[in-house]
DNA sequence: TCCTATTTAGTAATAATTACTATTTACCAT
DNA sequence: ATGGTAAATAGTAATTATTACTAAATAGGA
């Protein structure tokens, strides 16, 4: 469901971000794509329609995307890899500000039912629910220095 | 539950690695750890035990650790971030060997209901679920250059 | 059209992970 | 117990993704 141009410049002004040629392309390059695109894979499709593109305005962008709700990241919530020897059926609560990764029991997460349909495309070996928020600690936090917008 | 040295030793010879005194003090330190560690800090934690100690021996030990099946990665398993425009409620099926990332729509996923004491541990903002496994045209390698073992 | 804060491009710096190689070591066969 | 060998380790270098910095360009309001 690709938005419209106009759509989109709507969304970056009442976010108060400017409109530019490259957030716009970086967008349909997204949108257009049922790749779930890398950063890379936006910059090589963007730059050759915007030849001097930088990988930098590719972040920038992405974030903006974000910030305005019209693109999301999908599952790196950490920025380096944790481990955990619990093999336990469990799952896990992830505080977006510091990081910590809580465990969550929950009997009925454990046997999450596959559409028949999704086990035809896929050999699944398992799933992963992860929970993202903020924890005690954070939320008091984050309530203080709450930014106004 | 912390395995013994014996059933770690075991499980190492069973599947054809050699048991090795770091193997051993890794698996401890992150089994003996409620924090879901990095890399870098079971290497701190480790190296006061064994100082020469590298960081190319953790790596390494948690591949094994895996490949037995006694430790797990949280949530890392694509190798750089990968973006979304579609914000309609979905999920994910990612294969682990060519690392695509397919959508799964399942209205049944969509509210999973949460467990009081989780909410109120944490200002839960979302969730996402993946699930991962092996995509139609891999299934297909994989059982070709299956490896005896 | 002009002004200015924002954005971009280009580059450098950082951080996590992977690759490489000489040395050491676990463990099997003797 | 000893010795041989393939595997593992330590140390270092290379690679890759991401973030930081700064001068030049530009969107959008006055
Ligand atoms: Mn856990
Ligand atoms: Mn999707
Ligand atoms: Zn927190
Ligand atoms: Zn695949």
């Amino acid at each position: 469901m690709q938005l419209t141009l106009e759509q989109v410049r709507k969304q970056f002004q009442e976010c108060g971000l400017k409109f530019t040629s490259q957030r716009y392309a970086i967008y349909r390059a997204l949108a257009g794509s049922k790749e779930h695109p890398s950063v890379e894979d936006l910059y090589s499709t963007v730059k050759k329609a915007h030849p001097t593109l930088s990988m930098n305005t590719v972040y920038n962008t992405l974030e903006s995307l974000q910030a305005i709700g019209i693109a999301s990241e999908i599952s790196l919530w950490h920025d380096k890899a944790r481990f955990d020897a619990n093999q336990a059926p469990h799952h896990h609560l992830v505080c977006l500000r510091c990081k910590k990764i809580e465990d969550l029991y929950d009997d009925t997460l454990d046997s999450l039912a596959l559409s028949p349909k999704a086990k035809q495309r896929y050999r699944i070996i398992g799933h992963r629910i992860e929970f993202h928020g903020y924890c005690s600690d954070c939320k008091a936090k984050i309530n203080k220095h709450k930014k106004r917008r």
